[in-house]
DNA sequence: TGTCAAATAT
DNA sequence: TATATTTGAC
């Protein structure tokens, strides 16, 4: 710079654009930290300049704006400060800034506040709070997929972010993942061989999963969804799918002797396990939680097929394929907005039928692809009159028991 | 880098 | 309260 050096121009950075500067030299001579200091820096870093440093430095844009508050005596930047400030000295600050009453400048408060966030955001710059990871169904597929290609005895959560290829997520996230999988899939083992020494009919899950729906549950599910319509079945027509079972426990290497099963049943009953039936879809089969128990009667919703026969996919407690709408994907609340539905859908005709749950809007068109098809359908409710009672826990289930969910027995269907 | 379990968030 | 996800220790 010819006409000025760094201290010249931190005075003009100071006063006419008002930003706090923070200097950086290989030069740490006490005497020229100082000057810079004197000439209104706000940090001097020294070259080679390390990460840590570097991860502090937004702090002072912090500390001005707090500052800022002080001096206006109001609210404003606010809204930038409790963006940055870290999640868990909320309630201090909230403390802080509406506490009400003594508000004044040297306030106690004020003070421990100033101090907190002086002693501990200064040393804990990074505590900046992560997004939490939904496990969406898609996410989901992604991770199965590498899991299945990776092969179960090798699987780790490097090589499954890898072959996921999803720019944001993480190695943790994965891993994460990968470790409630595990967990579900032992509690699937666990369950399989409960069943099997209790009774003769090893393929029949127990009838308890509606009772599973407590009291308050009921009181939240009649909250929830009680003005909706819900129609029970959906059925194909036409479809000949050509099913072909893996069981994922031999995945899993958790047992190779079980035979193979075929996906059949209600999933989607009261109370019942259900693939989405998770707060956030992404569980791997649970129990239907509150809002989402709903379901039962014995109307039946037709769904017309119009192009190939449809290929299904049930991912450990995960459907694949037919039955999401093209553009409808699931939603963030599982309560259908009306005159969307959640029901069941099953393929009667089909010796092997079982049930899927999409969200469909009569007459909707629909285009679905799983690994090998790609489908296309539209929705006809047969019966409209159908008026889902939340209260109602009694639904008769429409077909034979014994063609319960399988879907918890972790079968894919490809 | 992987796993586990505690902590935390939803 | 239950469950999902993150975090940190090992």
């Amino acid at each position: 710079m010819p006409d000025m050096d760094g201290f010249k121009l931190l005075e003009h950075v100071g006063l006419e654009m008002d930003l706090p500067v923070i200097m950086m030299s290989v030069d740490g001579e006490t005497r020229r930290v100082m000057r810079g200091v004197q000439h209104g820096a706000c940090d001097y870093l020294l070259k080679p300049i390390r990460m840590k440093e570097l991860r502090n430095i937004w702090q002072h844009v912090y500390r001005k704006k707090i500052h800022e508050v002080r001096d206006t005596e109001c609210h404003e930047g606010l809204e930038e400060i409790l963006m940055m400030r870290n999640v868990s000295e909320q309630q201090s600050y909230d403390g802080y800034l509406y506490c009400g009453g003594d508000m004044t400048p040297g306030s106690k408060k004020r003070k421990d506040f100033e101090h907190k966030y002086e002693e501990k955001d200064f040393a804990d710059h990074s505590s900046v709070k992560k997004a939490r990871v939904v496990w969406t169904v898609d996410l989901h597929q992604k991770f199965v997929k590498a899991v299945n290609l990776i092969g179960f005895e090798k699987v780790g959560p490097k090589k499954i972010l890898d072959l996921m290829n999803v720019p944001w997520l993480t190695r943790e996230n994965v891993a994460s993942h990968l470790q409630k999988y595990r967990l579900y899939l032992t509690r699937l083992q666990k369950d399989d061989l409960k069943t099997s020494s209790s009774g003769p009919k090893p393929d029949i899950p127990p009838r308890d999963a509606p009772d599973k729906c407590t009291e308050s549950t009921k009181v939240q599910q009649n909250e929830v969804v009680s003005s909706h319509r819900t129609p029970n079945n959906l059925i194909i027509q036409n479809s000949s799918p050509t099913i072909h079972e893996v069981d994922i426990k031999r995945n899993a290497s958790l047992q190779t002797t079980k035979p193979k099963k075929i996906l059949t049943g209600y999933a989607a009953k009261t109370g019942m396990s259900h693939p989405f039936a998770s707060t956030q879809y992404s569980s791997f089969n649970s129990v239907l939680p509150t809002q989402y128990c709903w379901g039962g009667g014995s109307k039946e919703i037709q769904f017309k097929q119009e192009n190939n026969p449809p290929q299904f996919q049930v991912q450990d407690g995960f459907f694949t394929g037919l039955g999401l709408p093209a553009q409808q994907n699931i939603m963030p609340s599982f309560q259908p907005p009306d005159p969307v539905i959640s029901p069941s859908w099953s393929l009667k005709d089909h010796p092997n039928n079982m049930e899927l749950s999409p969200f469909l809007l009569q007459g909707q068109h629909f285009s679905s692809t799983n690994v090998d098809h790609e489908y296309k359908g539209v929705v006809e409710y047969n019966d409209q009159e159908f008026l889902y009672d939340p209260l109602r826990y009694d639904y008769e289930y429409p077909t034979d028991p014994l063609e319960f969910s399988v879907i918890d027995q972790g079968l894919f269907i490809v």
